[in-house]
DNA sequence: ATGAAAGCGCTAACAT
DNA sequence: ATGTTAGCGCTTTCAT
């Protein structure tokens, strides 16, 4: 079989025997009114048509600097939360004509910097990811080189650029108030140990709030370490369960830690809300299936999503002013 | 500020004084051996260091016709099990050193067709993608172009190409078995209408199974339209419900159709097990918060998504024989 | 061992 | 209204 090579705009300029410039205004839409004829346009037209042409992007990419694709990193994809964000931001990227890259951090640092080298080389036109502990020193390379760029999820404090996070602090607090309201007492927390604003204000949220009614048991703070959290959330719940005092529920700082833990709950035969209460950060599409009565955090993820490509789109346009969202949370009941 | 220009290979040649293609041979890692001297070698490494130089894959890409990027179409990133999917196949690509670019289809045929459309014109080397009823033709349109693909999930029964899937028909027939032989009599089986191959492969593994024990009644077969699938559901547990013989069971063809049914199921006062038993095509990651008894079928994710891109990159790479890869899934109960 | 130059497919500025 | 041409940054063949 003969190695056919894919039609590009010359060779239909040479079908019509016209030039290649005419061709390519027409194709990439750009013969508006005056520059070219009507006529021209129709030949050009059904010429592609018909010899099946289909541009090829990185040609026109390498000619305008523009790659009309923009990079995701998230911690990882498979996580119900960045799934969901990711989709979101993938539909709204659709709707201005951009492509999406994502990667995968896990959380680790290498990876990132990976992820960012990567996209960069590739060129795209801005990036929106979810910084890792430690990592500004990484994403400063995003603005050395002038690439748009937003934060989603958590930001890094001391970076002056965009963001579109939550009232983490805020939420967390007021859902603590509202078990202390209820009466609960002893109430714990397991919140992932890593130096992210998201998380250090859930926890904190819940600490200020329990010291200001003098009820924080330093004991009930429960840090995990995401590399062993299945291991370090067994122990938590059981350390919980022997405790001196009974407890009377336990925040779980994050979707990933509430399934573990709730699934370490049954299995210490602990009963929900007989025993303890419980509450989540974030919406878990199956809770339905729990069938207990849940207190959880919903994150308005498809406005998250969609306001990050909003900012993103608008700077890579041209504007450079940073713009920091912080959307507010629902609290909600389960019953 | 002045516009700054990023640093090209030029640039680091200029600053040497050798030319632009000696530059390009260290820089691409093809100065092996004999051709660049040491020296040169070492010195063109360091400017390109100090310089901070980093290559233009755009550029690259449209010299060698090789992107490194393939593309991947499932129907919703922010569904577990393609999420998951989707994350074993980033994992593997990047062993590679390939970048994924993932769409969405949502089921729709539109969609698929502009997802193929832009991954093409994109220039990817290769598509792994879920099939959408009925785009046989627009999965054609890439074989049409000579770019390797891989189909997951499902596959398109006349389209001699690869995929990567389970045996759907098989471990149906063998959970509905199961259930048989508990002595479960009245059996139910919630499936999505559209007509592609895993979906109509689970539904016909019980009917087939029901049948070979006289034990098959039509009215327990409910197909569940993809669009409004939170009403049909619901209609169909509430007709269960209410059906003139007692349900013993319902098998669920996919994640999704599961939670929202059981959750129905709660709503009707429906309990599990002692009321109905439930199957669930798929392991979802918080089963353990429903603390029920759950018979559940587990796909392979990460070895199909590995497999998947092994297969692409043999591809891409010359091969040209089409594999066809079908994986056991195994039963799983949950007590 | 290194330089020179063509070419990848397209855009865009400048001519005509 | 359409043609011409010079890039975009890199790879790669062919000279030297």
């Amino acid at each position: 079989m003969k190695k056919k090579r894919k039609v590009s705009i010359q060779d239909i300029a040479d079908k019509l025997g016209v030039s290649k410039g005419t061709v390519s205004l027409v194709l990439s839409g750009k013969a508006k009114g005056s520059r070219v004829s009507d006529e021209m346009c129709k030949k050009v037209k059904e010429a592609a048509e018909e010899m099946n042409y289909q541009p090829n992007e990185i040609a026109r990419s390498l000619s305008t600097g523009k790659t009309m694709t923009i990079g995701v990193i998230v911690t990882d994809i498979s996580n119900e939360f960045f799934g969901n964000l990711t989709f979101h931001i993938q539909e709204q990227a659709k709707k201005y004509g951009y492509t999406v890259i994502t990667t995968n951090t896990n959380e680790d640092l290498d990876e990132f910097n990976d992820a960012v080298t990567t996209l960069l080389n590739k060129q795209v036109d801005g990036i929106i990811f979810v910084p890792v502990d430690n990592g500004q020193q990484i994403a400063e390379k995003i603005t050395k080189r002038h690439i748009p760029l937003v934060q989603v999820d958590r930001f890094y404090p001391n970076f002056k650029a965009n963001y579109v996070v939550v009232d983490n602090y805020k939420v967390s607090a007021k859902a603590t108030e509202h078990l202390i309201k209820k009466g609960l007492k002893k109430i714990a927390v397991i919140c992932y140990d890593f130096d992210v604003n998201a998380l250090t204000e859930r926890r904190q949220g819940c600490i200020d709030m329990l010291r200001q009614y003098k009820l924080l048991d330093p004991g009930l703070i429960k840090d995990i370490r995401y590399q062993d959290q299945e291991e370090e959330i067994k122990q938590a719940i059981h350390d919980l369960k022997n405790y001196p005092d009974k407890i009377d529920a336990i925040y779980f700082c994050s979707r990933k830690v509430f399934i573990t833990g709730v699934g370490y709950m049954y299995k210490n035969e602990i009963r929900i809300p007989e025993d303890m209460e419980v509450v989540c950060f974030d919406k878990i599409d199956s809770f339905a299936i729990a069938n207990i009565p849940i207190i959880y955090i919903e994150q308005p993820i498809k406005k998250m999503g969609e306001k990050a490509v909003d900012i993103l789109v608008e700077q890579i346009k041209g504007s450079d002013d940073v713009k920091q969202y912080v959307f507010d949370t629902k609290l909600m009941y389960i019953n």
